[in-house]
DNA sequence: AGACTCACG
DNA sequence: ACGTACGTGAGTCTC
């Protein structure tokens, strides 16, 4: 049982300031009334700095600020040096939302070095879901209170700032205390599987990095995309119409089911070789472009696709995300999500936002600077293959890297024995697709579809690029072996996923995990150079030029606000910090673009 | 809730 | 001979 004492007035707080004070280091735990931290109202904190006991701070109460009674920010402000004392360091579960809560609060926290969110990520990134209840469950052997428990289910739920204060105080006590024993033994578990550089270098430090994007949020035009939504709604009809008509009747378009019937019964078009899904033959848009001879109403309904799509996913879904209070969108960056170590966004995702075609490019121009602002993005050229060609020690890719050629045009040319200048923009178009394609195993058949060749062909073309690097396919080899031998792989810093249908007894799956275990090591790699990068940009631009902004990572990019005065002095900055953050075997190389807006950028020359 | 489709790197 | 492209999030339909 976890001894919890109420704190619900002024002198129990200095009481508990004084003793806070003195820790090294603290679990605390904020209590709001939802989940988004920009709209929640704080309903109380929990702390813990020894196993069995916890502090419970009640702001429901008659906790008293005597120098201002009317703000309820006041009463938190005793906390506010102890939070903000980078000395002294936070535990705690999801403790960017906790971070977002407090700065919403008027409080800057400082010193957070453990999350067990994040750690138990690290330790499993496959696992997807880290809530303490389940943690607490398998880690620590026992059952704590679930908030279902306090507020109920279904329709009897009964909102958080109903539960009695009693009940409330104890519950949020346990989690601390719990979260406290929890960060001991996680701890040791990092140690011992020498993540614990990467839990300390990385993750840790980039989560008061990704708050702080998640906070300062994304200037978007959003009467733009409402205009842009009109003129689509229109043409959506007018292709409607034209389908309907070839159809000779009228039918949802947004349903694959109906499509099917329409296209295969109907008008019996010929569906041979169709990849089949569970309810039946595949309507998704490359299967249909292998179709376009066949009938003409294909290239419609692929049309009518593009544009409802772009539709409904940007033009219509992101001016309703705006927040009323700052006229920004502020997404979340998910960083205990993904299995490879990458982030994710979502609520929007920002890391989805069109590019390929016009009508995406006109989106993007929604992504528009404030006045006296620019759009700067900063991105890792062909970082993947920089890296494989890096991890694999491949003397001819790295050779090609040295010399700044164009990679694509230089792999053409080698595997096919042509000088550079006689490569056909198809074969440059194929040489790039594998360069692509090999960080994630990809076969004659992923080939031959994505570069528009004949198996055959692919087939050759692969045998041919292995034959010229050597060194990649011994790498592919090698990191299978590992992954067989250990059940994991490893990125160049140390991040794990691990693997275990590598033992499986089906082919198939076996080999799936093969080359999930190659594709972790470089697209994790990658996106550990990204995370130290964009720790170290954080920590430099406020010196360089404090109005700018990060805004976003894509992967590979970073987009930042800059004022407009500054873009030269900025720009140069962030490409040498980007640059410079790691030292490969093949050089890495920043991209650095400008302009008005995300969709309309031009290159800035160094 | 699951399937399908499709936007990005 | 077979069946293979890795990692995400979201809108929509269907049950």
């Amino acid at each position: 049982m976890v001894k919890c004492e109420i704190i619900d007035s002024q002198k129990k707080l200095e009481d508990l300031v004084k003793k806070l004070a003195k820790q090294r280091a603290f679990v605390f735990n904020t209590e709001t009334t939802g989940l988004d931290p920009f709209t929640i109202k704080l309903l109380g904190i929990s702390f813990c700095f020894k196993e069995g006991e916890a502090y419970y701070i009640d702001l429901k109460s008659q906790i008293r600020n005597p120098k201002s009674e009317t703000n309820p920010k006041s009463k938190i402000q005793n906390l506010k040096s102890i939070l903000e004392n980078p000395k002294i360091e936070k535990y705690g579960h999801d403790l960017k939302y906790d971070f977002e809560v407090l700065h919403e609060n008027g409080i800057n926290l400082a010193g957070v070095t453990f999350d067990t969110m994040i750690a138990a990520y690290l330790l499993n990134p496959g696992a997807r879901v880290y809530d303490l209840d389940r943690m607490v469950e398998v880690k620590l052997g026992e059952k704590i209170t679930p908030l279902s428990a306090l507020i109920g289910e279904g329709r009897k739920k009964i909102s958080l700032a109903e539960v009695p204060a009693e009940k409330f105080a104890k519950y949020s006590a346990e989690r601390a205390e719990a979260t406290w024993r929890l960060a001991q033994i996680l701890k040791l578990e990092l140690e011992e599987t020498n993540l614990i550089k990467v839990f300390k270098e990385i993750e840790m430090p980039l989560l008061p990095v990704l708050a702080k994007m998640e906070i300062d949020g994304v200037k978007i035009d959003a009467n733009l995309l409402k205009k842009y939504s009109a003129g689509v709604e229109k043409d959506l009809a007018k292709i409607s119409k034209k389908i309907f008509k070839l159809a000779k009747t009228r039918f949802n378009l947004d349903s694959p089911i109906q499509l099917r019937q329409i296209l295969f019964e109907k008008l019996k078009i010929k569906s041979d070789g169709l990849r089949r899904g569970k309810t039946g033959i595949s309507t998704e848009a490359g299967e249909l472009f292998k179709l376009r001879t066949a009938h003409p109403i294909i290239d419609l309904i692929l049309e009518y696709r593009e544009l409802s799509k772009l539709k409904s996913t940007y033009l219509d879904a992101l001016p309703k995300m705006v927040d009323p209070k700052t006229g920004r969108i502020h997404t979340s960056f998910n960083q205990a999500i993904t299995a490879t170590g990458r982030l994710s966004s979502s609520k929007p995702n920002l890391q989805n936002i069109p590019t390929r075609s016009d009508l995406g490019q006109m989106v993007r121009k929604a992504f528009a600077a404030p006045a006296g602002f620019k759009i700067l993005a900063a991105d890792y050229a062909h970082i993947e293959l920089r890296i494989i060609a890096s991890l694999a020690n491949d003397k001819k890719m790295i050779a090609a890297f040295q010399a700044g050629k164009d990679i694509h045009r230089e792999t053409a040319s080698q595997v096919w024995g042509v000088p550079p200048g006689e490569v056909t923009p198809e074969l440059r178009r194929a040489a790039k697709t594998i360069n692509f394609g090999v960080t994630y195993g990809m076969g004659a058949k992923g080939l031959a579809e994505s570069a528009g060749i004949s198996f055959k062909e692919a087939k050759k073309f692969i045998a041919r690029y292995f034959s010229v690097y050597k060194g990649i396919k011994n790498f592919i080899e090698e990191t299978r072996q590992t992954a067989q031998d250990l059940g994991y792989v490893e990125t160049l810093f140390g991040r794990r996923r691990y693997l275990p249908e590598i033992y499986s007894e089906i082919p198939a799956v076996r080999a799936e995990a093969e080359r999930m275990a190659v594709n972790m090591s470089v697209q994790g790699t990658a996106a550990d150079i990204m995370k130290i990068a964009m720790i170290a940009v954080a920590a430099g631009l406020p010196k360089i030029s404090p109005r700018s902004k990060m805004i976003l990572q894509v992967h590979d990019e970073l987009v930042f606000e800059v004022p407009e005065d500054e873009i030269k002095k900025v720009a140069k900055f962030v490409k040498e910090t980007m640059e410079r953050v790691v030292k490969l075997k093949a050089p890495i190389l920043v991209e650095v673009e400008a302009g008005n807006s995300w969709g309309e950028m031009v290159k800035i020359q160094n």
